[in-house]
DNA sequence: TTGAAAGCGCTAACAC
DNA sequence: GTGTTAGCGCTTTCAA
C-alpha cells in the first residue's frame, strides 16, 4: 500500500493509469461485467488494491441510471418491531446487490412526506415503506417514481402497489373472539395514546367490533404516552384496576406494556389467568423470559420483512401490485383461561 | 397537480420549461442560493410543484462534490443501545442539513470492512462508527477518504480521527469498586459469548483488575449465545447458581440478561441484596419498570451520538482529532448493598 | 439578477 | 478482449 495522502480522491484514471490499462476496462474488472483477460484483470485488480481506490456511485449511478439502493421507511427504531423487520429485509436483500437505506417517521405523515423526497431524490431502485395512510403528496411522489413500491405491515385497505401485511382488524376480531370463548366478559383496552398509528387503532376497532357482535362492549379503556413501556403498562394497570376493580381481562396493544402489567398483577397476587386474563400483540422475545407467557398475536414481521424484499428484488414478479395478507398467529400463552365447554 | 405519468423521471429542464426560466435559475431557487426576484422564484416553486419534480441528488453530488450524507456504521440494531445512539445523532443533525446512513456489521470486523466501502463509495460528509478496533484495510479507507471520522462507544485506545466514547475497563473497575466496598466477595460473572465484542471485554477485563487488586478472583463465570435476552439471563442465572450456590454476587455483561437474572432470583425467594447482589450495563429504559432497580452503569449513549455528530457537522471544531471520554454513570439501583461500614 | 458553457467520474453503446 | 465517444442531470464559474 503507497503511503501518499491523496487530497483529492482516487479516480478511474487514477487506476487505469497506474495500470496501463483503459478506463473503460478498468470499470469492467471493477464491476465483473463483460469479458477480460485473467491477465490484464490481475493487472487492474492489483493496482486498485494498492492505491486503495474505492469507486465514486455517485457518478456510476448518475452513468448507468442505475442506483443499488432500496429505501425503507419505517415509524421508528426504539419499537424493537421495526428493527425486526428491517432485519427480514436485509437477509433477504443480501443476495441480490441490493442495499436498504433507512429512513424513520416518528409516525408522523408529515415527516414521512419528508423523509420520502430525500430518498427519492437518490432515485432508488424500490421503496419499501409502513402503513397505508399517507399524505396525499407522498401518494404521488411515490405514484410518479417509477420505481416498486411496497407498503408493509397493514393489509387493510387500498395500496399504491404492492402491500405486504396483516389484518389489524382481524387480529382485533380474533382476539375478541378467543377472550369471549374463555369466558371473560368484562374487558379493559390499554394502549398508547397516538393518532397516527393506525394499525394500533384498526385492530382496537376490530377488537370493539367483535365484542360488540356479541353483544359485549369494552368496560374501559386507559392511554399512554412517552415514557418506559414497561413502567407505563404497570401504572395503566393501576388506574385502570382502580376505576374498574371488577375487570376480568385486559387487552394491551403491545407486549410491551402487556409485560409490565403482567408484573404489576402477579406482585399484587392476582390469580392470573383465573382472576384475570391478560393479552397483548407483537409476541416479541421478550415474552420468553417473563415469569408466565402472555398471551399475544404474532405479527409475522420478519416475514413481512421478507417478501417486501423479495418483491422489490424482482423475485416474486407474481406478487407485484398485489395485495399479500399473511394471516397472524394467535399465542394463547398462559395468561388466558382455556375455553368454556360450551 | 397534474396527472401524467411520467416514465422518464422530471429533470430541471422540464421545470425550466414549464416555468420559462433558464435552468440554472431553477437550481438557485430550489437550493435557495443566490438572488433571484420573488416574480422568478414564485413561477419556479409554482411550476416544480405542479410538476411534482424531485431534484436528483445524484447529479446533483456529483457535480458539486457534496453530499449530505453521513456514514453510521453500528454492530447491530436488534441490542436497543444502538438506536438510542442513532437518535442522539439524528437529533443533532437534524437541523444541519446532514443525513444519517445507517449500515449494520452483526459485530463483524470483515463485514464492517466491507460496509464501510460500499458507504464511501457514496462519498459522504462523514463517517461515526462504533468501536477502535477495524481491519487494517478499514483503517487504511477511512484515513484516505478525506473526510471527518468519529469512532464511538469506546475510548480505551487510539483513534484514527475524532474519539468520543466512555472507557470501559473504567466501568469495570468502579463497578469492582462498589461490590467491594459493599463487602460481597464470591463474584460471579455472566455475559455473551461475543470475541468480537471488545467493549463487553474491556469491561471485564477492568472488573476482574479491579477485583484483583483487592485479593479477590472471580469465582465463576457463564456465557451463552443468541437467544431471548431475557430467557438466557436466568437460565444462565440458574446455571451459575447451580455451579456454585454461595456466590453473593452477579455481575451480568448488560442489562437485559441482568433483568432475567433478577426475575429469576426473586421467583426463587432470594433477599436481593442481602443474600446476593445483582448488576448490569447500560441503564436500558426497561429497568424503569422491573420489580426491583437493577444496580447499573450508565453508557451515556445519547450524548455520546449527538457529540460525534456536532464533531462530524463542524459544530465543535475544538473536538476534531481529540478523544473524549465521557465518565459513565454509575447507578446503584436496589440490588446492591450500601457500601459497609469500615 | 440571470444565463451559457464546461465538466463532475463514471458507464452505455459502439467500434475495432 | 479492449478502446473511444458521448453523455447521465446537475452545479460551478464566468459573463452579461
Amino acid at each position: 500500500m503507497t503511503n501518499r495522502k491523496p487530497r483529492r480522491p482516487l479516480t478511474l484514471r487514477d487506476v487505469s493509469e497506474a495500470s496501463g490499462v483503459s478506463e473503460m476496462t478498468v470499470s469492467r474488472v471493477l464491476r465483473n461485467r463483460g469479458d477480460v483477460s485473467a491477465a490484464t484483470r490481475e493487472k487492474v485488480v492489483e493496482a486498485a488494491k494498492s492505491l486503495g481506490y474505492v469507486p465514486n456511485k455517485i457518478a456510476g449511478g448518475l452513468a448507468s441510471q442505475r442506483v443499488n439502493l432500496v429505501a425503507v421507511v419505517i415509524p421508528s427504531l426504539s419499537n424493537l418491531v421495526f428493527p425486526e423487520v428491517l432485519g427480514g429485509i436485509s437477509a433477504e436483500l443480501e443476495n441480490t446487490g441490493l442495499q436498504p437505506v433507512i429512513g424513520v417517521t416518528n409516525y408522523s405523515l408529515t415527516r414521512e412526506e419528508a423523509v420520502l423526497y430525500d430518498m427519492l431524490s437518490w432515485r432508488p431502485s424500490g421503496v419499501i415503506l409502513a402503513g397505508l395512510e399517507h399524505t396525499r403528496v407522498s401518494r404521488a411522489m411515490l405514484e410518479n417514481a417509477g420505481i416498486p413500491v411496497v407498503e408493509i405491515m397493514d393489509s387493510d385497505g387500498p395500496g399504491i402497489d404492492s402491500v405486504v401485511g396483516i389484518s389489524h382488524r382481524q387480529v382485533g376480531l380474533d382476539m375478541a373472539a378467543h377472550i369471549l370463548a374463555a369466558g371473560y366478559r368484562r374487558i379493559g383496552f390499554l394502549g398508547t395514546h397516538m393518532p397516527e398509528d393506525h394499525r394500533a387503532r384498526k385492530r382496537l376497532a376490530g377488537f370493539e367490533e367483535g365484542l360488540n357482535r356479541a353483544g359485549v362492549n369494552l368496560t374501559a379503556r386507559e392511554f399512554y404516552q412517552g415514557g418506559s413501556a414497561l413502567l407505563k403498562g404497570r401504572e395503566l394497570t393501576e388506574r385502570i384496576l382502580s376505576r374498574e376493580p371488577d375487570l376480568d381481562f385486559l387487552y394491551y396493544s403491545n407486549d410491551m406494556i402487556g409485560a409490565g402489567g403482567l408484573l404489576y398483577c402477579l406482585e399484587k397476587g392476582l390469580d392470573i389467568p383465573g382472576d384475570i386474563g391478560l393479552a397483548g400483540f407483537n409476541n416479541v422475545e421478550l415474552l420468553d423470559g417473563l415469569p408466565r407467557r402472555l398471551a399475544t398475536t404474532d405479527a409475522r414481521r420478519i416475514e413481512i420483512g421478507r417478501r417486501a424484499a423479495r418483491i422489490i428484488a424482482g423475485l416474486e414478479p407474481e406478487s407485484v401490485g398485489q395485495t399479500i395478507s399473511l394471516s397472524p398467529n394467535f399465542h394463547p400463552g398462559q395468561t388466558i383461561r382455556h375455553a368454556a365447554q360450551g
